[in-house]
Order: C-alpha cells, then sequence, then structure tokens
RNA sequence: GGUGUGGUAGUUCAGUUGGUUAGAAUACCUGCCUGUCACGCAGGGGGUCGCGGGUUCGAGUCCCGUCCAUACCGCCA
C-alpha cells in the first residue's frame, strides 16, 4: 500500500492516527534543527514536520529533498503549535516516522505553485508539470464536472451517446479539412469531421430519435485564444421536433448545468432575431450583460452641411452614460480605438451631454444645440451621458460600433466574469453572398431547413430567406448553435441548387445523404455546443486552452511533444506521397 | 496572407539620448536560524541580450532581413 490518506484529506479530529502518505515535494522550509516540508498530491498539500532534536538522522535525509521529489512517508497527525488557516489541512501536520524517496526530480522550469514564475510557451512545453498546479487541474475538473453534467441530463431525456467515424470524406465546403492518406486505396484522402454533421442526421433516419455525442472535432483554419484545430463539441440530434422543441430541451440542459456546477438558478433565455442583434448591437453574438443599443440616426444626422455624414450610407451611435466628463485626451484614445486597422472606421463624433443640459460636440460647427438634442433624445441621453458616433457603409459601421460598445462596456465594468447573460439568437439568414465565388453559400450548413414562409424567397431572392437556425450566445460568446434540417429530398435538392451545386456534385458530395432520405427521414433538428468555450466561460478564462490538458500553441504546433513533424521517405513511399517544399 | 506587441540570467522582467565590468526579483547552491507556511538573515554561481547583416570609434539600445511567441483582421458552413 503506497498511502492510507491523500494529501488534502487529514484533519484535526485524526490526530494521532498512523498514516502513510505520497506525494511530490512543493517546498521545504528550515529553520534551525527543524524542516517542514509541503507534501503535494491531487487533493491538496500537507505539512510534513522533522525534527532533528527528536531523529537527527531522518532530518538530515529531509534536507535532501528536492522540489517535485516523489516521496512516501510514514508518520503521525499531530495538532499543530501554529496553525495555517489558509489551507483545509492548516491545523495539522505529520510527524514524520520514516521516509522513502520513490523518485527524484530535476529542479522543474518553473516553480510548480498557484502563483507560478513560468510564462505561457515555457509552461506549455511542460504542460505535464503545468498540469500539477491546482489553478490548471481545477480547470480539468470543472471540464469533467461539466461532461459529467452534460452526459447526466441528456441520458436522462433519453439520448443515446453514440460513436461516430473520426475518418471520413472530404467537402469542399466550410472550415478546410484536415486529411489522411489512405494507404490501401491509392492517391485517396479521409478527411477527420468538421462535425459529425452528416452521421448525426442518418441516426435520424435510423430511428435513433435522440442521439449525443461528446466528441472532438477538427478545422483546418488559423487559431485564435478561443479556437483550437481539434476542439470538442457536445454535438446532439433529436426527431420529430421542431425549433421550439430544440431550444426548450437545451435551454434545460444548460440551465442544469449552471445550477448544479455553479449553483446558479437561471431565468428563462431572452430571444432575439438575428435582425435586431446586428441592428442594436452590431454583431450577431451580443453581450446583453449591459445596455448600450446602438442607434440608428442617420436621418437625424444628415440634416445640415456635414458631408462625412451626408455622403454615408448609415450614421450610428451608442450613449454612454456618466461619461461626458471624457477628456480630449481620452476621447482621442477612443478615436484610435476604432481607428485601428482591425476596426477600420476613419473617426469618430462624439456630443457630451453637460449637466447643465447644454451638448458640447466636435462637430460644433455643423450642429446647433437644437441638432444635438434631437440626437440625444433618440438616444435616451440624460445629462451627463456621452455620444459617440461612427459612420460609413452600413455593415462596417455596425461592426465598429460592436468593438466600441464592448470597448466602453469593458471601461465601465458592465461585463462582469461572475455574471451570465445568455441569449438565443433566431432568424438566422439561410445563405449569405459569397462575394470571391461569386455565389451564395449557406450561412450555417447545406442542411438548413428554411422558415416556412421563406421557402418560395428560395427561387426569387435567396438571400432574403430565413432559416431554422439559432445560437446560444452568453456574453457574447457564441457557445452554440444549431437548426431544424431538411429532411425533404426535394427540397434539399432546391437548395443545394440555391447553392450552386450541380447535381453531380451534390451527388458525389453528399449522394449518400439524398439518398437515405429516400427511405423515410423523420423532421428533425439539433445543436452542437463547444464544450471549451463552456469551460472557458464558466472557469472566466481567458482562453480555452486553458481548460484543455494538452492544447496547441497560435500556430497549430504542439510544442511540447513537436507535432506536426516530417516522416521519414519510407512512410511516404508507402503512401504514395510526394512532399513538394520549396527550395531553401 | 495582413496588422500590432514582445524576445535580455533557470524563470519573470528593468535597462534613459548609442558610452565603464548588462541589473532586480525569484529559482538554484553554501552557511546560520526550533514553529515556518511567499519563513528570515548572510554569501555564491549563473548571460550567444532570438538569429543574420548593416550604420558607428563604440550597438541590448538605431536600420534592414529573418525566426519564434502572442492578440487581432482575413479565414472559421
Amino acid at each position: 500500500m503506497y498511502r492510507s490518506h491523500t494529501c488534502g484529506e487529514l484533519r484535526i479530529n485524526q490526530v494521532g492516527t498512523q498514516v502513510t502518505l505520497a506525494g511530490w515535494v512543493q517546498r521545504k522550509r528550515k529553520l534551525g534543527g527543524m524542516t517542514f516540508v509541503d507534501l503535494r498530491d491531487r487533493y491538496g498539500i500537507t505539512q510534513l514536520a522533522f525534527d532533528e532534536a527528536v531523529n537527527k538522522e531522518l532530518g538530515d535525509e529531509a534536507q535532501k529533498l528536492g522540489r517535485e521529489f516523489v516521496v512516501q512517508i510514514e508518520g503521525a497527525v499531530a495538532e499543530r503549535s501554529s496553525k495555517n488557516s489558509k489551507i483545509p489541512t492548516g491545523d495539522i501536520e505529520i510527524i514524520v516516522s520514516s521516509i522513502k524517496v520513490l523518485n527524484e526530480s530535476e529542479t522543474p522550469p518553473f516553480t510548480i505553485e498557484d502563483e507560478t514564475d513560468g510564462g505561457d510557451e515555457l509552461r506549455m512545453k511542460y504542460r505535464y508539470l503545468d498540469l500539477r498546479r491546482s489553478t490548471v487541474r481545477k480547470n480539468m475538473e470543472l471540464r469533467n464536472r461539466i461532461s459529467f453534467e452534460t452526459r447526466n441530463y441528456l441520458i436522462q431525456k433519453d439520448f443515446i451517446e453514440t460513436e461516430t467515424p473520426v475518418l471520413i470524406k472530404s467537402t469542399p465546403e466550410g472550415a478546410r479539412d484536415f486529411v489522411v492518406p489512405s494507404r490501401m486505396n491509392e492517391g485517396e484522402f479521409y478527411a477527420l469531421p468538421q462535425s459529425p454533421q452528416v452521421f448525426k442526421q442518418l441516426l435520424m433516419v435510423s430511428g435513433f430519435d435522440r442521439y449525443f455525442q461528446i466528441v472532438k472535432c477538427f478545422r483546418d483554419e488559423d487559431l485564435r485564444a478561443d479556437r483550437q484545430p481539434e476542439f470538442t463539441q457536445i454535438d446532439c440530434e433529436m426527431s420529430f421536433v421542431d425549433q421550439e422543441d430544440v431550444l426548450n430541451t437545451f435551454e434545460g440542459m444548460v440551465k442544469s448545468i449552471f445550477k448544479n456546477v455553479k449553483g446558479l438558478e437561471m431565468k428563462d433565455f431572452p430571444r432575439m432575431s438575428y435582425a435586431d442583434a446586428m441592428e442594436y448591437y452590431g454583431c450577431d453574438k451580443p453581450d446583453i450583460r449591459f445596455e448600450m443599443q446602438i442607434s440608428d440616426i442617420t436621418k437625424a444626422a444628415q440634416t445640415k452641411d456635414f458631408v462625412v455624414f451626408n455622403s454615408s450610407e448609415y450614421v450610428g451611435a451608442i450613449c454612454v452614460k456618466g461619461c461626458a466628463s471624457y477628456t480630449r485626451k481620452e476621447l482621442d484614445k477612443l478615436t484610435d480605438f476604432v481607428r485601428r486597422p482591425q476596426i477600420g472606421a476613419k473617426g469618430m463624433v462624439y456630443v457630451k451631454c453637460e449637466e447643465d443640459g447644454s451638448y458640447k460636440s466636435s462637430v460644433d460647427k455643423f450642429y446647433n444645440q437644437d441638432d444635438l438634442k434631437v440626437w440625444a433624445e433618440k438616444l435616451g441621453a440624460e445629462p451627463g451621458d456621452l455620444l459617440l458616433l461612427l459612420s460609413g457603409d452600413k455593415a462596417h459601421t455596425l461592426n465598429a460600433l460592436c468593438e466600441l460598445r464592448l470597448e466602453m462596456g469593458s471601461r465601465l465594468g458592465l461585463r462582469d466574469k461572475n455574471v451570465f447573460a445568455p441569449l438565443w439568437v433566431v432568424d438566422f439568414p439561410l445563405l449569405e453572398w459569397d462575394e470571391d465565388n461569386k455565389r451564395f453559400s449557406a450561412m450555417h450548413h447545406p442542411f438548413t431547413a428554411p422558415k416556412l414562409e421563406d421557402i418560395a424567397l428560395l427561387e426569387t431572392d435567396p438571400g432574403k430567406a430565413r432559416a431554422k437556425a439559432y445560437d446560444l450566445v452568453i456574453n457574447g460568446t457564441e457557445l452554440g448553435g444549431g437548426s431544424i434540417r431538411i429532411h425533404d429530398k426535394d427540397l434539399q435538392a432546391s437548395m443545394f441548387k440555391a447553392l450552386g451545386f450541380t447535381k453531380e456534385q451534390a451527388d458525389y458530395q453528399f449522394g449518400f445523404l439524398m439518398e437515405a432520405f429516400k427511405y423515410g427521414a423523420p423532421p428533425h433538428g439539433g445543436i452542437a455546443f463547444g464544450l471549451d468555450r463552456f469551460v472557458s466561460l464558466l472557469a472566466g478564462l481567458d482562453s480555452i486552452r486553458d481548460c484543455i490538458a494538452f492544447p496547441k500553441n497560435n500556430s497549430g504546433r504542439d510544442i511540447m511533444i513537436d507535432a506536426p513533424s516530417r516522416i521519414d521517405d519510407e512512410q511516404l513511399k508507402e503512401l504514395n506521397l510526394l512532399v513538394n517544399l520549396p527550395k531553401e
């Protein structure tokens, strides 16, 4: 038996108990003939005490322990003469009677403590050491808890967890595929799934009725703090449902996770159309922890000789509460913020609503007090508020206003990580115009059903058609999304047609699905949640990397195992592959 | 593919207008210290200033290139 207890469980009422503990040496403190060692395992830290006056030999052995040595000790639980209220085991310590070094350790490249001195890159290279730290391990424990609650909820609701293949077929729609060469099928490739989309739909044809899977998905696109090339989805599908059923089922799931994991009772989730989200928040994933909605003041702004506004398709504004006192310097900084290339506004107009009811703006040359009052009233501004106006073409200006709104929300402390504001965004457009390829592409995916009343638009004005598609947004993060699918092969055919697929292309890529739909596909729909994002949201993390055991870096590399890497010529030959790199 | 930021001791960082032997904290090593728990005190070792080139009497510092890291834009149905 390596241990009788863990390093996190001994308490004052166990004083006198003989115990065996095993763990890692976190720290050692020496005071004269006395040595204290913090022994750590997954469950906590227990202090070991050595007294040279009692046992000189043992004290000397304790001196030889270094950071991260793996040791096993025997001893008696004793009450401390000076207690530490900061840790759960702080009332006791172990008077060690024997010690055995199970393994030595080199000095780790960074300190393995809650407040480490290691930077991100180093911690990633030695991820197995970083995972020893309780702050990182807690994220993994939270992830485990969320997975558990998800399974618990869905299995209780009769969902069947079903594995789907990882080696599948590449399709040009959507993200780039990771591909895997097939040795047995010369010159042919598998693709790794971007999601199990078609398989879960086929399972509906099979009558599985309710499916889910916590599953790895793969997309070969550039990374972000919230995007990894391999990530985990909670992937779900249901039969004989319409949008309302799906939304209710999964609102229930999310509520149950929040309740059981965070102890938070959530109210019913509000819903917002995509059109409203774009109009009032400038994006399809609004952070509704705070108001500060965007107002269209194009008409009210195009009343004078201000050519910037008059030549703009759109003039929009937000009202920032209590910021009329902003200095010129602060306003200049905000202007720089919106003029950054990533946002790309040309400039920013401000109106200060002074305490005395007057207005002071950066466009006083063009607009009088009455003009400014009209704007202020439109935005519901009160004395002390600051109006920020941007103009230009509608799409870019709304995007810039969205960024500006989030920035101001952050500055005013309105984006508290401990507040969770869920929102269903519904009525997404079915298609979006792809300027590069001069054709429509599916906004969600090509199996998404149009709203009944918009089916006719597919023939006349496809861009206007709305879909039975929905996203769950929490605090401005897209946490999940899904749709009701097309289960009718004729409707699917006209969808492919609207997407500019020839019948041959559709057959080549999705013929198996069309074939399946000939044999009685039930009405069905589903949703998928990003588990990594879910965990990082609940943990209040800035990056999803911190809740993934072994994440990739910004270039898609695993710097710990040094992947990806070249393969040798023998392997290439076996796969009939030639690597064609430019000469160095 | 693009834009910004960064790369100096094991680690996290400072380093002024270009100017003596490149510093601090922490980690590590040695000694002292009997109630520490971020223990304390004294001492010590530790540097390819990412890499290559250029300007200069002189470059960590300025210029060009390049690599790496990172955030974002494009991209991500």
